[in-house]
Order: C-alpha cells, then structure tokens, then sequence
RNA sequence: GGUCCUGUGGCCGAGCGGCUAGGCAGAGGUCUGCAAAACCUUGUACGGCGGUUCAAAUCCGCCCGGGACCUCCA
C-alpha cells in the first residue's frame, strides 16, 4: 500500500475497501459468538483470535474500539422448523440439569480458552437470554411494518414481501429465484408461507423447557433475531464492522441484514468480514461431522487425532501465520513447525526486551532494515489485516538481534533507529500480535529451581576444572528435566524436556 | 444442481502485472571440550493448455483437481 490507510475486505462489495468509521475516533464491532452448549473448539479459536487482532489493531491506530461479541444462549433449533428442539434444552436434558446450567459451565469454558489464547475480552458480551424484551420489541417493529407474519403462534419473517421493498441475498450472492428450486421441501413446514421464511418466535411446545411470555406465544426467540437487536441496541442502527466466520455468511448474517431492514429501514453494517474455515484432514471440522477437537484436547493432546499436546500461543501463532480469509487445514506437522517457528521469535521478543542500544558505527543496511521495520508492518496490516506478513517480517529482523545478543553489542544502528525498531518490534509481538513469550509450560517451584541451578553450578565448576566427565554426566541428567543453553558468560536453562 | 473460494519449491504459507516473502525440514560451513542455541551459505516454485501484454504466479478463457455455503455450525 501506497498510502497508509487501513484496507479491509467488505463481503458485502467483495472488494477490499479504505476503512473510515462512521463516528472517528469510535470504531463499533460485532462479532457473533459461541454458542454454549459444548466445550470450545479449534474452530472457535480462528474467528476470535482475527477480530481480536483486528480490534487490537484498531486500536493500535488511535480508534476507540466497542466489541461487541454474543453469548448465545437460548440455543438455536436443532433441526428445521417444527421437529427442533432446542440446542441447549436437548443438551440439559439429556445431562439432566438445569439449562442455565449448560450456559454456565461452557461460557466459562470458553472464557477459560479464550483467555489462555490471550483474546481480549469484548467491551461487551451480552446474552441472548438477557435480551429477551429488546429481541421481542424489534420482531413488533418488523411486524408492524409488514415484513413478518404470525402463524399459529410463531412470527416468521416475509421474504417475498421484503424483496418488493429491499433487495434479499446481496450479502452472500443469492438470488431467491435459485434458492427456491434448491430448498428441500420437509415435513412440518406448513407454517411457513414461503420456504426461504424464517422464524423470529417461535412458539415452544409444551415439553420445551425454555420459553419466555411474549404478545404471540409462549415461546424463544428465532435463529437470528439476537444478533440484531444486540447489536443495534449497543452499537447502533448502523455500525462499522460485523465480523465472523464464513459460514455464518448466508443465512445467518444475510437474515440480520433483512431483519434490521425490516425493522429500522437501515442496513445495518457498513464493513462485513469473514474468516475463512479451518479444516480438519481437508474436511471441514463440524458439530455434525464429529471430528472435532476441543481447545482442552489440543492443549492436552488428549485426542486420538493429536501427536502431542500444543500451547495455546503456538495455535494462535500458527493461525496468524495464515491470512484470515484463507483456509487453514490443521495437522500435526503444521502445529509443530508453528510452535517451533513462535519459540524462535518469543527468544527474539524476550532478548530484545531487556537489551540496551549499545553501538559505535553506522551501517547503512542494517539502519535501513531495522528503522522501516514498523513501516512495514504497518503496511501489512493495513492490508487487509495481513498478519502473515507482519510475521515474516519480524523474522527478518530476528537474526539482528541475535546478532546484537552475542556480541553484547547494537553495533551498526543509531540510538534513535534502534529504539525505534525495539518499541515497534515489541508492540507487534506483543500489543497487535497479542502473543506472549514462552510460558513455562511445565510447574515450577522454588526447590526445583534451587536444586537444578545448584546442579548447573556443579556443572560449571567441573568444566573449569576440565572434568567433562563430571560435566556430562550432569548435563545428561539435567536434560532429562530441562533444556540447557551454555552462553559465553553464564548457563542458561527452561523448563522444558529434551525432546 | 446453484453460488462462491482455491491449486505456489520436500511440507506449510505470503503474493493482487515488472523488484529476495517468511517458516519448517534438508545440505554445507562458523562458533563451541561436548551438547544446545545462534550466525552465514545453499534450493529459484507457481495444476494443465491457450490468450491479452514490452512484461503474468499475478489479468482473461477452457480443462483438470481441492474446498465452503445452499440445513444448526466459528
């Protein structure tokens, strides 16, 4: 990019787009969120992570961010229509507890994962459950101005009749011509007027376990009728950017557009993003398809599908090596080399933290490399939030500070260059990337510490006085329980077992 | 069947008309008592066939392969 302005990918154009928020310096974001009723997923880390570094870098660039991401928790139907039941109510049932007591345990599960991938937490997390008035006042407006109607009990939002004042599909390219010949017929639909309906209340039958009073019936809110009312309640009529995966893309989000239609007349995002999926083995990772693999699982290796157990950084590192809008398959191989490649760049972040400019000359490649390295990231990120270049670049500039680190010296950059470089190196790793160096991934306490530091010194006594003998039999112990590293002046060690 | 995305060196993965992506693995070397780490050097890829252009991995057409959505899903 030319210019340094932020370039975003909008769906809705199918272009990338110069990114101007409606009301600068405020930035309004939606994401659609889990919902609870299992255990968070590999792909629940995908769509988190992008529009986590997507907010961190609005942020970055001086905007006031509200993020605004659902907890969905009045569950969607099952199945279509009238044979559903509802995904967390089924879940309760067949766990016999309470269903807010699903909701419960797997937000915080998913609190839980999410904090160990070091996601921000959105300015607002609202749940469907808690919204239950706002979601029933937008479906009377939509009502009221005709674009839904009611049918033993449930509301179903009118596509025919919305089509004739506002164009339905624009968002994921469906013509509803074509989407009529392809819509199944199935049994029980006889409530709906047109096929391409969708429910915006549903009336609960008698075994449902959850339903809310409203003006029609006894029931709970339809499948996309949360998100609208959310986000218009928090963000507005109209906002910036609504952000998620690209499955959600029809109908899903395609039905929010409709419903905020119908109900304020305003279209209600200015910027769509979707990430693009994660595959499993080629295939896409699905509730239906049971190959997936929850975040604890991965971070355990407790699946058959898993060589070992992964970090949570070495997951977010291996995603943001990818640009979001392209797919990413997930394999052993892959997690690997990422977690080798984040263990790289974490020994850069963390000598680089600590190191002092220390130089007496000038070198023109070195000053020229280190002092456009912010630039250059910037320039990926405004591209379309492309952080697989921003990695690339950090690693450019690695071998400069492992330079740096063994002649204890910054030779060959400027005071100014260096501490510029540092900063912007630091604030990508660390503030735009949010990755944190290595984490002691095994427990630690202070008598292990003591004895293997006690043990080290023995080493480092018997090297002096050329007892190698001595010294490699400690080191061989000692490498059973962590990793050594002789430095010139001291020995260094991590918690972490020879492989 | 419809709509859309995609095919890059051993593997992963950027790239949006001309200029080295990067990572992992491999090979050679430097350093080191050994080990580890680090550093240096090394590989010249773009599914196939045509077309546009002075110039194509990058644009267009066709063919072949992979995937997503069309039903809850991140």
């Amino acid at each position: 990019m030319a210019d340094s302005q932020l370039y975003v990918y909008n769906t809705l154009k199918r272009e990338r787009e110069v990114f101007v928020p409606l009301h600068p310096p405020f930035v309004s974001m939606y994401v659609c969120g889990p919902t609870v009723y299992g255990n968070a997923h590999l792909g629940h880390a995908r769509p988190y992570i992008t529009f986590d570094v997507v907010c961190r870098y609005l942020m970055y660039l001086g905007y006031k961010v509200r993020y605004v991401r659902n907890i969905t928790d009045v569950g969607h139907l099952e199945n279509d229509a009238d044979v559903g039941e509802d995904k967390i109510a089924k879940k309760a049932r067949l766990d016999k507890v309470e269903p807010m007591e699903i909701v419960q345990r797997y937000t915080l599960d998913f609190h839980k994962n999410m904090a160990l991938l070091n996601n921000r937490s959105p300015s607002i997390e609202p749940c469907a459950s808690g919204h239950i008035i706002e979601q029933i006042q937008m479906i009377e407006k939509i009502l009221a101005h005709g674009y839904a109607y009611l049918s033993q009990g449930s509301v179903y939002f009118d596509v025919q009749r919305f089509e004739k004042d506002y164009p339905y599909g624009e968002l994921s390219g469906r013509v509803t011509e074509d989407l009529q010949h392809n819509t199944r017929e199935l049994d029980g639909q006889s409530e709906k007027h047109n096929p391409l309906d969708f429910a915006l209340w549903k009336k609960a039958s008698p075994e449902h376990i959850m339903h809310w009073p409203s003006p029609w019936s006894d029931g709970f809110p339809g499948w996309h009728i949360e998100c609208s009312a959310m986000s218009a309640k928090y963000l507005g009529e109209t906002f910036d950017i609504h952000g998620g995966g690209m499955d959600l893309l029809f109908p899903h989000h395609e039905c929010e557009i409709a419903q905020s239609l119908g109900a304020n007349g305003i279209s209600p995002v200015r910027y769509w993003m979707h990430n693009n999926m994660l595959t499993i083995n080629g295939q896409k990772m699905g509730k239906s398809l049971n190959n997936f693999i929850t975040l604890d699982e991965l971070f355990s290796g407790n699946h058959p599908l898993l060589e070992k157990a992964y970090s949570p950084m070495a997951l977010r590192f291996s995603m943001l090596q990818a640009h979001y809008r392209n797919p990413i398959d997930f394999s052993n191989k892959g997690l690997e080399d990422a977690e080798k490649a984040y263990e790289k760049l974490s020994a850069v972040y963390v000598l680089l933290k600590e190191m002092n400019w220390a130089g007496t000359t000038v070198n023109t490649e070195i000053e020229k490399v280190l002092s456009s390295f912010e630039k250059e990231c910037v320039d990926a990120m405004n591209d379309d939030i492309n952080t697989a270049v921003v990695i690339s670049n950090m690693f450019k500039v690695s071998s400069y500070v492992n330079q740096f680190y063994s002649s204890g010296k910054t030779e060959g950059v400027s005071k100014e260059a260096f501490e510029k470089f540092k900063n912007a190196y630091l604030l990508f790793y660390r503030d735009i990337l949010g990755l944190l160096p290595d984490q002691q991934m095994e427990r630690s306490n202070e008598d292990f510490d003591k004895l293997v530091d006690s043990l080290v010194d023995l080493r480092n006594s018997a090297k002096k006085e050329k007892n190698f003998t001595l010294a490699d039999a400690l080191r061989n112990v000692l490498s059973q329980f962590v990793t050594l590293q002789d430095l010139a002046d001291k020995t260094i060690w991590k918690h972490e077992k020879k492989k």
